[in-house]
RNA sequence: GGCCCCAUCGUCUAACGGCUAGGACGCAAGCUUCUCAAGCUUGAAAUCGGGGUUCGAUUCCCCGUGGGGUCACCA
């Protein structure tokens, strides 16, 4: 059908909110699919709904996009296009494809409860589809109040899913929609319908909660005489219990995942493996390989429950793989502004963090060493006496070595005065010295972080710290 | 309720109709170790139920059950 054709997708979100995970995982998809084909990705914003857009959710919304790497080739708004919605209805009316319907609100809205009240799916009655054309058109002119409504055949209609097969639907059940209302702006099945054909949009990827919105898309295409596109739909985003995500109360923003220290990279990965998986055993994959092995086939038809631990786990990986220096940058906008960062900081806590927003608690001793009492000092058995002399010991060592002490060096030259004894008589009280915590980075990864002037002065506090008499 | 979609460990998932149903997260234990992480090893943990088809069903078909989605002059 469209296998000679340049494939293009594209995302369409509304701006009624910020950007949530949920469209990113299926703007991700598409952009996916477009690389993977060579193709061209859009990005659409639905702001028809003049009531409910915001242009600050539209800046979010490009802002995440941006944020992920998800560039698009092409932009465009709905709002923007009056013009040419307003020309296919013209159309449409022309060729007597839909008619003006002159029902009120309140008749419409009466007959429908008494449908539902009859478990019935309600279904507009047709009764305007059989006012002649001329005198519906002369009526609309005369300033009487008017929807347009589609003629939805009475007939069966499929579409072959690329992700789930054929799906069947009955025309007869539908009713005529509506694709413009009362103020004359035209809704959003028909808007959807026109774009994505005047876009050559090839294939439609979205949430499958856009399933039954497809045959009503599909009645207005053929409508038009348009080509149908291909679908996938891609399984919902799921809360733990099961309910669809974007109804969560909870932050459900990509901002938050962003401001809570996410890695885009992780971001990408596991939005990925929401309802999809290579055809190996790989999880941690970056986006050139997500693009190549990235198949509609291989996608999930259930729901996939949205897991923050497995984020987590994710995201612990892509820290411990991003380049020190890039993760320095990254970082300082976890942490207070007069901190300063070096490398050796952030090399220390590398797998050490789930969160870059976990950096500021862990990386805090750096920079404020905590009150520690001296007992702390002591690993096992030891008392007073031996770890003032172990301290001592490599206190001197440190004397001897370079303001910059590299790790390696430091770690050999401290190695060397522990010889055959245990390791944790040393290291122990060093690294409660350096750090003043019960759990922190090694004390050889503190030390070259810290550099020998300040590790020398944490000595010396510990040493004074010994200097009390022992209490128990 | 009508229509539509879906169904493998708690969760994300793998398995041309054919080995003891595999991997990952989380959990538990152990190893390693100066601590905590990380890492390594091991363990517990699943094919919703019932009928078919077949030499053989996680896989195909039907029924049931369960879950979800959708039924606007929102998108």
């Amino acid at each position: 059908m469209s296998s000679d054709k340049k494939v293009r997708v594209r995302i369409a979100p509304s701006p009624t909110g910020p950007l949530h995970i949920g469209t990113a995982r299926t703007a991700l998809f598409n952009w996916l699919f477009a690389k993977k084909h060579k193709g061209e990705f859009i990005l659409r914003i639905e702001d028809t709904d003049s009531e409910r857009s915001d242009k600050k959710f539209e800046e979010d919304i490009e802002e995440g996009l941006r944020w992920l790497g998800l560039n698009w080739d092409e932009f465009y708004r709905q709002s923007e296009r009056g013009a040419v919605y307003e020309e296919y209805l013209a159309k449409l009316l022309d060729s007597e494809k839909a008619y003006y319907c002159f029902c009120s609100k309140d008749e419409l809205e009466e007959r429908r409860q008494a449908m539902l009240a009859q478990g019935l799916a309600p279904k507009y009655s047709g009764r305007c589809r059989a006012i002649p054309a001329e005198e519906a058109r002369q009526k609309a002119g005369g300033g009487e109040p008017y929807v347009i409504r589609l003629k939805v055949p009475d007939t069966k209609i499929e579409f072959n899913d690329l992700i789930r097969g054929k799906i069947e639907f009955d025309g007869s059940l539908m009713g005529d929609m509506i694709i413009a209302r009362e103020n004359g702006e035209p809704l959003y099945n028909f808007t959807v319908a026109v774009d994505d054909a005047l876009s050559e949009i090839t294939h439609i990827i979205r949430g499958d909660d856009h399933i039954s919105n497809t045959p009503r898309q599909i009645f207005i295409i053929q409508a038009l005489d348009f080509e149908i596109p291909e679908y996938a739909h891609l399984p919902m985003i799921l809360n733990p219990n099961k309910s669809k995500m974007s109804k969560r109360s909870d932050n459900v923003s990509l901002e938050s995942y962003i401001k809570s220290g996410y890695l885009k990279g992780a971001v990408l990965n596991f939005l990925a493996f929401m309802g999809w998986h290579p055809t190996d055993d790989r999880e941690i994959m970056n986006i050139e390989e997500l693009i190549k092995e990235f198949s509609l086939k291989r996608v999930q038809k259930g729901g996939a429950v949205f897991s923050d631990e497995k984020l987590d786990w994710f995201n612990n990986n892509h820290i411990r793989t991003t380049d020190t220096k890039e993760l320095l940058e990254l970082a300082k906008d976890f942490v207070p502004k007069s901190w300063k960062l070096n490398e050796a900081m952030i090399e220390s806590i590398k797998g050490r963090i789930n969160r870059l927003d976990e950096l500021e608690e862990t990386l805090r001793f750096y920079f404020e060493l905590p009150n520690y009492e001296g007992a702390l000092l002591k690993w096992q058995e030891m008392n007073f006496g031996e770890v003032e002399l172990n301290l001592n010991k490599i206190k001197d060592v440190l004397d001897n070595m370079d303001e910059n002490l590299k790790r390696d060096k430091v770690q050999k030259a401290i190695m060397e005065i522990i010889n055959n004894g245990s390791r944790g008589e040393y290291l122990w009280p060093l690294r409660v010295a350096l750090s003043g915590q019960k759990n922190s980075p090694g004390p050889f990864e503190i030390l070259e972080a810290l550099g020998k002037k300040e590790s020398v002065k944490r000595v010396d506090l510990a040493l004074e710290k010994l200097d009390i008499p022992e209490t128990y």
